[in-house]
DNA sequence: AAATCGTAGGGAAGCGGTTCACTATTGTAG
DNA sequence: CTACAATAGTGAACCGCTTCCCTACGATTT
């Protein structure tokens, strides 16, 4: 591979010279300038990045941390498209991209290995379960960070999120302009993050404007896995008012929930309505097509990546945290219940 | 952030001793290197990757390049799985994944970015469509690479794959044993990398065992997605002697297949076996449950790694070709023909 | 004609490590 | 008691690049 002095040798000037046409400095001829593009050209020269970042402080790269635990796979497509959106807008700019997906429990961290080492200019971190990340690392490190599906409401966090609270209202006022008045909750686990809370909020918002109010006999909880949500449906439907409705907080308890609904020998949609969150692709394939939210996670991804930018070139030093729009998706796994007796 | 001379003035060593301590040299007594590693511990210190690579010629990155087309979102979860299988392995071993989804195509490679910038130790190509890669900068960068999803029977290149002549292998003779003889297969499209090719010979080996062969009014061609599958499925019903079986290349298509023969008032599985591919996290819930080949996407990931970790390290030189095996998964999508009448 | 300024380019230090070549100390064999 | 090897530790060059600080020189100003 050749190196500056190569480039400087060929076209017979000094590597300040060079390093000056790298960086567009002013103060270089034209007919200079040529020449160090023709001999760079002619060397297939490509600047040594671990030099550059030496002396620069300055790796152009990003770290990209999802504490994921392998057994617990939450919502692949979802990360996937997370790391696209991010890829997209960081190779845009000339950076790279380091993934981990180790946990704060892990043997060998990404801390040390990025954060200290001082390979990234800044991160971004997924979020999935609280607890997972190592915050005392983040902070201490002292690397611009932003964080992807996570609200701190406070000032002290960059976040960019979809609208979990709007989420949550838009589904539950679609059921309840449905006729629905016994709505069924299954919501993920209590330490998930802030998301879960919001979209709570964002029922109980909407069944108040109906006079209603979400009845604990109603609520239960699953993993976020199709069994859980197969299981959680179990007792909701042996209530003494059974839900005409059930709103999961994800697709995949919302299949779970189907599945038990059916052998429960009730019928999608006519004797029980289903939403689900996150319209992950095979929606649309699953037989009723499930009513469920759409947020845009290659978008996140790419806002939280132009945040962050902007974060290392210091264009901005404000905390913030971005919130994205949700959009109901209407499909074929809700109607109005069979009875409207209220 | 502490560097080298800091934690030499701390322990009243040299930096050489540090670095000895550092690499596990020898000839650093019991009481010195335990001062430096107390040094170490007080300062928090890390080294410097840069500085380091810029040395060894050694980065302890190996990049994964993706070439995604955004648009043709082929099988994601494999792709998810595949990368953590890598991350997983790499991080076992002090490594950092760089990740770049870019295509040949796009504006700012990969290429440049880190093969020719000296920004990765190695490199792991997951393809997809052939062509999407620029081989020749691959080849000149002299980095060792390991591709994950192709094979090439020469020698040339090193690769990881899931044994595609057994898969379908397995899936033809799977539904030649239930009964049927007339097999419709969607493949995938013609420029897709040799798995397709692997998959068609298997399926033929099969069905000559049975005396058969692959009838070409029985193969239909689709893009991998749902959509490809409902409509290549079309033709195929309409035959002289439709298949009582359909082979789809990949569950996408297979659900697809699924939809169009409902749609055509067949039932799944009494009118029409369907078979995938892939094992996809939905496959389970699909009404009825999908027979498909299951790999090990996680795993090829891994032992790619592996395979690139012994080349980076000269343990090995030798190119290889490493084939896992599959697993044929029987669900209720597949059942004896209703009219066996050959 | 001298002083000043803007432009073009170069010399060399320094970023944070590693490692080669070297010195000093101790232990052991002849 | 000397010679020499093994062990413990150090000094300084070097990796490839950026950047601060200089110098040179022609053009403009006074």
């Amino acid at each position: 591979m050749a190196n500056i002095y190569d480039v400087a040798r060929l076209a017979r000037v000094s590597t300040t010279t060079v390093s000056k046409v790298l960086s567009n400095t002013p103060y270089v001829s034209e007919k200079t300038r040529q020449r160090v593009l023709d001999a760079m050209h002619e060397l297939q020269y490509s600047p040594n990045l671990a030099a550059r970042g030496l002396t620069n402080n300055h790796t152009y790269v990003l770290g990209i941390i999802i504490p994921h635990d392998p057994d617990y796979s939450f919502r692949e497509p979802f990360f996937l498209e997370i790391i696209r959106g991010i890829e997209n807008v960081a190779s845009m700019n000339d950076y790279s991209v380091l993934l981990s997906m180790s946990k704060k429990s892990a043997q060998h961290t990404p801390y040390d290995r990025f954060l200290r080492a001082g390979y990234v200019d800044g991160v971004i971190t997924v979020e999935t379960l609280q607890g997972q990340l190592d915050e005392h690392e983040l902070t201490i490190s002292g690397v611009p960070r932003v964080s992807v599906g996570y609200r701190e409401d406070g000032q002290a966090i960059n976040s960019v999120n979809g609208n979990d609270w709007q989420g949550a209202y838009e589904v539950t006022k679609h059921l309840l302009e449905l006729g629905h008045r016994h709505i069924g909750v299954i919501s993920g686990p209590t330490n998930f993050i802030q998301a879960i809370d919001e979209r709570l909020q964002g029922a109980c918002a909407a069944l108040e404007e109906y006079g209603l109010t979400l009845d604990p006999n109603l609520l239960a909880y699953g993993d976020f896995s199709i069994e859980s949500g197969f299981h959680a449906t179990a007792p909701l439907l042996h209530r003494d008012r059974p839900p005409t409705a059930i709103f999961a907080m994800n697709d995949r308890m919302a299949l779970g929930a189907i599945d038990k609904a059916r052998e429960a020998g009730l019928h999608v949609p006519s004797d029980l309505s289903v939403v689900g969150y996150d319209d992950i692709p095979l929606t649309s394939v699953i037989d009723p097509p499930l009513t469920t939210i759409r947020q845009f996670p290659a978008e996140m991804g790419k806002i939280a990546t132009q945040r962050l930018l902007s974060l290392i070139t210091r264009e901005t030093t404000q905390f913030a945290s971005i919130v994205l729009p949700i959009e109901l998706v209407v499909r074929g796994s809700t109607a109005a219940p069979a009875f409207s007796k209220e």
